[in-house]
DNA sequence: TTGATTTATTTAATATATTAAGTAATAGTA
DNA sequence: TACTATTACTTAATATATTAAATAAATCAA
């Protein structure tokens, strides 16, 4: 009878595994910010560049552009962020931080890094480091292959 | 100013763009076979073991109970899956796989392997085997803490 | 043996993921 | 200019994620 590999030898099981680890230590500290996963991935991408196209963003945040759009009319409901269309091209959409969310950002990330240095109390500054520079190898061997 | 890591720094980033880059390679097949990237993992867990009682099954495949009671539902729907009631613990529903169910599991599998054999080809047999341990370590490091 | 507590699962509500299709603006070509 | 294709984004439909609450069976304590 055929068999597969154990779960333990998956790749992408070990990943989903990794991912949901990690962000269990993240998720509490956002919550308490009212912010899902991916509304925080959405606002640090924002943080770093002014008037983000919105497919430049879904390729910075992870989240595919059907998604975006949900997530960012419920960003700009809460006033964190603002879409302006953009008179060169009238397709697109520059998106922006407000100031009431580059302020929510600034509170979270001082949280972020209490908690991102407890994960490397926990692992190890090495180790993590290590697994940090095989998972970028991992990404640029995949990214542009087939 | 406050600032964050770069993105190529954090690890709850890396970890999803390696799922995200590893599962576009074995989506496309599984979608072939009709099935989503839940329903497989439901399916392989199930293989793997009988009478599999819910709690354990979301923990095995990593689906929230809630998630998990709708692709029951749907698996069920698509008599891939069977549940019956224990009558020992009338609380508890033990899940197993129907012929269907197996059948459409023995299909997958060399498929599977097919696709794992692509992503050691082009990572490194190596490589993948060193990430692999680098991954174990993490989630044990952070799976019991606090 | 009753009442409170815990356990196993489901339901509900809202948010996100995925795929396909739709819309509108732009770019390219005859 | 008119036709076609492409681009950028949104809408729609279905599936899953997350959190809280509900339900029902089992366990425990008085």
């Amino acid at each position: 009878m055929a068999n597969l590999r154990q779960i333990s030898h998956s790749l992408p099981m070990q990943l989903l595994q990794a991912r949901e680890s990690a962000m269990a230590l993240f998720r509490p500290m956002l919550r308490s910010f009212g912010l899902t996963d991916q509304q925080w991935r959405v606002i640090r991408v924002l943080a770093n560049q002014c008037n983000t196209e919105a497919y430049e963003l879904s390729q910075q945040s992870m989240i595919l552009p059907p998604s975006l759009t949900r997530i960012l009319k419920n960003l700009e409901e809460d006033g964190l962020v603002k879409r302006t269309p953009d008179y060169n091209d009238q397709r697109k959409v520059l998106i922006n931080l407000t100031t009431r969310g580059r302020k929510k950002y600034e509170q979270v990330v001082p949280e972020s890094e209490k908690v991102y240095r407890s994960i490397e109390n926990k692992v190890g500054k090495e180790e993590l480091n290590d697994l940090l520079r095989h998972l970028v190898a991992l990404n640029s061997s995949l990214e542009f292959s087939e």
